[in-house]
RNA sequence: GCCGAGAUGACAGAGUGGCUAAUGUGACCGCCUGCAGAGCGGUUUUUCGGGAGUUCGAAUCUCUCUCUCGGCACCA
């Protein structure tokens, strides 16, 4: 069976055929640090993630590359409206980055190369770059990509004519203008005194907003990556410049055999962007909702798809997960009721299929959508199984394997709700709560219900739920 | 202007030629229960934006119309 991926660069779906046997680089552009993460970004990332995480399921040796941004336009005028310095500036908010891959669940990259720590590389592959002739400086200390040298080139990623691009609102004059052509790019720019800046041979300045990635692609990675990743904000100009700048460097081609993008998030059917204000930042949403439940809400739909945003949906998504962790409870109590009788009551050949059919569904470009879908049907079979059948201990820790294996891929199987649960997560310990269960077990034996309700009433508001089963009570933490 | 994505049942959202169109949420009914919760069974659901065509057969292919959304030098 073969894994088929979504490729940009031919818009169409492809078998994936890594460069080299089962060595797969993926570079997945990182954000630029000026401000706390939205949303967008957790959708972007997670979903990298889970495509990450499916390649080592599939046995693939996946070196993953995701850079932090932490100096250009964007972060200097921050810091300059908040007084702060360029780099205390970056630091905060990676380090705000960081903790909300942590809480997403989302695995650290292999590498994560930051662009001030690479000022030197990128020197060295702009002076490349001119030294090829790929590229120009101006007697303003700017440099720019050379590209009407390679006009038939332009529009490879993002299927664009260079009439359309001419054409586009995005024709714009910049305010320094010293391009040979409307659709050059800045590889490095001059900055001015008061601004965080290094030396160049074209004098004092940043890099430009594309070269950073090229750079540390290949300096990570390969020349040649099997995969590179974003959002789909980032075709044009951003990965289509980097396809440039690779190339032009290192004559190979193509720089990057896939070509993968996530859709947008969107509030109100709008795309979720800084510049439209519309954004809720990760934070935000974890301060409502179990990081859980968001990594549930993205991975749930398809990573091309656009998500549209809502409480609602996310009260929805939560609803869905609690149906998986509520099997996977159930499971863990009928393995400690289970006796270890091996009788087989099909849940081998039950994990089987629905293993085949995960696969079969990740196969398809990630379809995590239908994946998931194939474990409802898998929950609500244990389930039956389980009240019905009483399979023996042995059959039973499968079952919990099974969902282990998969929630290494996935990652929405993990009850964190504990975690984040506004309320006191009782401090009664659990003698004490046994001694209430069998206080409350006595008042229904004596059907004294005001008694038992308001025992569990107690139990509720601290944040524990009893069920009375027909095996006797059970209880868990919310 | 150029380029792209999409329209599926109350809602969300899979499904690309063929058994009664996944799955989740909601609502309702039933089982279980003192009640509740969780779980299970069933209904909502012969229907896929409109029209035409191809085909023995289409949500799936072709054409056309309507509508929505996104990109086009800040962006995940």
């Amino acid at each position: 069976m073969a894994l088929r991926v979504y490729n940009t660069l031919t818009r169409e779906t492809e078998d994936f055929v890594p460069l080299h046997g089962k060595k797969v680089n993926m570079y997945v552009c990182g954000p630029t640090v000026y401000d706390h993460c939205h949303l967008g970004h957790a959708r972007s990332y997670v979903s990298f993630d889970v495509i990450r995480r499916y390649l080592i399921y599939k046995g693939y040796d996946v070196n993953y590359v995701s850079n932090i941004t932490d100096v250009d336009d964007k972060v200097i005028n921050r810091a300059k409206e908040s007084g702060e310095d360029t780099f205390e500036l970056s630091r905060k908010f990676t380090a705000s980055f960081e903790e909300d891959m942590h809480a997403l669940g989302v695995m650290e990259p292999d590498t994560r190369p930051k662009v001030t720590e690479h000022i030197e590389d990128i020197i060295d592959t702009v002076a490349l770059l001119i030294e090829k002739g790929a590229a120009y400086s101006t007697p303003k200390g700017n440099v720019y990509y050379d590209l009407e040298k390679s006009a038939d080139r332009i529009g490879i990623l993002s299927h664009q004519t260079v009439e359309g691009l001419m054409e586009g609102s995005g024709c714009r004059i910049d305010v320094e203008d010293d391009k040979r052509y409307q659709l050059d790019f800045a590889l490095w720019k001059r900055s001015p005194e008061n601004e965080t800046r290094w030396d160049s041979p074209w004098g004092r300045g940043r890099p430009g907003w594309h070269i950073e990635c090229s750079v540390m692609s290949m300096k990570y990675c390969s020349e040649q990556l099997d995969i590179h990743g974003g959002g789909l904000d980032l075709i044009f100009p951003h990965h289509e410049a980097e396809i440039h700048q690779s190339e032009s460097c290192t004559g190979m081609h193509p720089f990057s055999k896939y070509w993968m993008h996530n859709g947008f998030l969107t509030i109100d059917k709008e795309k979720m962007s800084k510049s439209l204000g519309n954004f809720f930042t990760i934070k935000e949403v974890l301060a409502k909702f179990p990081p859980g439940t968001i990594r549930f809400f993205i991975v749930y739909t398809h990573y091309r798809s656009t998500i549209d945003f809502s409480e609602e949906a996310l009260v929805e998504a939560a609803k869905a997960r609690k149906r998986l962790l509520n099997t996977i409870s159930n499971v863990k109590h009928a393995v400690s009721e289970a006796s270890d009788n091996d009788d087989d009551c099909g849940l081998s050949e039950l994990i089987d299929e629905t293993r085949t059919a995960f696969v079969e569904s990740m196969d398809d470009d990630f379809n995590t959508r239908e994946a998931i879908g194939n474990f409802f049907v898998f929950s609500r079979k244990i389930n039956s199984i389980i009240t019905d059948e009483k399979p023996g201990k042995a059959e039973l820790e499968n079952v919990l394997g099974f969902f282990t294996e998969i929630n290494n891929v996935l990652g929405i199987f993990e009850d964190d709700s504990k975690k984040t649960s506004e309320k006191e997560s009782s401090d009664l310990s659990d003698e004490e709560i046994r001694e209430l269960i069998e206080l409350r077990e006595k008042a229904r034996i004596d059907r004294d219900w005001a008694t038992a309700d308001s025992i569990r009433d107690e139990f509720k508001e601290k944040g524990i739920i009893i069920e009375d089963g027909k095996e006797g009570v059970r209880w868990r933490r919310i």
